[in-house]
DNA sequence: CCGCTCCTAGTCAAACTTGATTAGCTGCGG
DNA sequence: CCGCAGCTAATCAAGTTTGACTAGGAGCGG
C-alpha cells in the first residue's frame, strides 16, 4: 500500500469537499513532501482513480477565482469512509518498514477512538515480533551467523529498524494511555487542514 | 533512486555475465524480495532498460538448456561500472529512510576500500544530524510543540527513527573499523552469489 | 499601461512497478 | 508413450510515480 491514498482521503475528508490544489496544500502543510511521494502528478492522479473507482465523488466546477485552469472538487463517498478506515487500521497494525504509511496514519490516528487505536497499535507491536522472529529463524544458516560475512549487517539492520520501531510504538501507547490528544468521540476534533485562503506557512521555507 | 539498479548491477558484476533468471535467484538468495521490490517484473524492466541506457551490454543466447524462452546475458559496460559505484556511494551517504537501498549497499559495502567505507558511513551520520535538525527546526511551530497536537508524533517518530539509524551507522563504522569483513583489496573476496546451477538454499522456504 | 515575475491549478509523457500469464521443456504415473 | 504437473525463463497489460511543462491571472515597478 502507498501512502498517497490514505493521506488523499484523509485531506478530502477533513474538508467535506476539496478540491485538488487544496489537496495539494494540505500535504504540504503536514510536511508530507519530505516524507512521501506526495507529488502534485500522484495527488491528482489518485483523486481521479479514486473517483473512477467510486471512492470519491467528482463534483465539476466553474473555472477558478484565482486563475488557472477548470478546478474539479471531491468528496467522499460511502465507500470512501469505508476505504478511509480500512487502510487506516491496516497502516497501523502492519509492518512494512514504510516510513510514509507510517507517518500518514499517525497524522489521522485521532480519528480512530482511543481505545481502538491502543489496541492497534498493540497488534502492530505483534506484527513486529513476528516479523522479527521470522526474519531471524530464516536467515541465520545452519552453520552460524559467521557464514553470512558482511551479509550479516543487512540482517543487523533490520532487526535494528524493527526494535527501535516495536520501542517507540510502545512509547506511543504509553502517551495515549496517558490521555494525550483528542480523539474520535471526546470533544472538538484537532482541526489538521488549511482553511480556503488561509496561508500555509511551510510552503517553500522547505529545507531541501 | 530505487534499490533495483544497484541490486542488478551489483549482481550481474558479480557474475561478471548473467541472465535475468539468474540475477532473479541471486536477490532471492540474498532476501532482497523481503525488504525491496524485487519482484520479476520489475528486475528483466531494469536490465533492459540499463541496457539501452549503455550501462549493460546484452548478449543473445541460444534457448536455454532447461527449457523456456531464449536468455539474455548481460555484462557491465564502463560506464556500468561507474553508475555502480556511483549508485552504492551515494546510498551510503544520503539518507532517505529507505530502508531497501541501504541494506542493498550494505550488501555491496565490501566492494569499495575499508577506509572509503567508513568516511562514507560518516558522511551518512552528518547527514542524518543535518536533516535532523532541519526538521526539528523548520516544523516546531513558533508557539510551541504542542500547537502540533497529535501531529507531532509525525516528528517524534521520525526523529526517533533518524536517531535510531544514526545509533546503528556509528556501531557498523566500529565494526568495521575494528578490522571485520573483508574489503576490496583485502584478498579473497566474499562470494555472495550462486554458480551456474547451485541450488538457492532459501528458495521458497520463504517465511511470507 | 507595458512587460515581467510569481502564483494557481492542473496535465502529460516517460519511466517504473505489479501480478498474472505465457511458453518450452522434463519427469513421472498410469 | 500419453497427458499433465511442475519447473525455467521471460513477457505483458494495467496501474503508479515522476518531474517537467502549460496556461491563465494578479501584482508591481517604471
Amino acid at each position: 500500500m502507498s501512502a498517497i491514498r490514505l493521506l488523499v482521503l484523509g485531506a478530502v475528508r477533513q474538508h467535506g469537499r476539496a478540491h485538488g490544489y487544496q489537496v495539494r496544500n494540505d500535504l504540504e502543510y503536514w510536511g508530507a513532501h519530505e516524507w512521501s511521494n506526495a507529488k502534485p502528478g500522484s495527488i491528482y492522479h489518485a483523486l481521479k482513480q479514486m473517483a473512477k473507482q467510486g471512492v470519491l465523488l467528482a463534483h465539476e466546477i466553474a473555472p477558478s477565482t484565482a486563475g488557472g485552469p477548470p478546478r474539479t472538487e471531491y468528496e467522499l463517498t460511502e465507500a470512501g469512509r469505508e476505504e478511509y478506515f480500512r487502510l487506516l487500521r491496516d497502516a497501523l497494525v502492519s509492518y512494512d518498514q514504510k516510513m510514509d504509511v507510517m507517518s500518514a496514519a499517525l497524522g489521522m490516528i485521532v480519528d480512530l477512538e482511543r481505545a481502538e487505536a491502543v489496541e492497534l497499535l498493540r497488534q502492530r507491536i505483534a506484527a513486529i515480533e513476528a516479523w522479527r522472529s521470522a526474519v531471524t529463524e530464516h536467515y541465520v544458516p545452519e552453520e552460524g551467523p559467521e557464514q553470512l560475512g558482511h551479509i550479516g549487517e543487512i540482517m543487523n539492520f533490520w532487526i535494528h529498524t524493527a526494535d527501535g520501531g516495536a520501542e517507540w510504538t510502545r512509547g506511543l501507547i504509553g502517551r495515549i494511555e496517558s490521555g494525550a490528544y483528542v480523539f474520535a468521540g471526546e470533544g472538538e476534533p484537532f482541526v489538521g487542514v488549511l482553511a480556503e485562503g488561509q496561508e500555509n506557512p511551510y510552503a517553500t521555507k522547505d529545507p531541501d
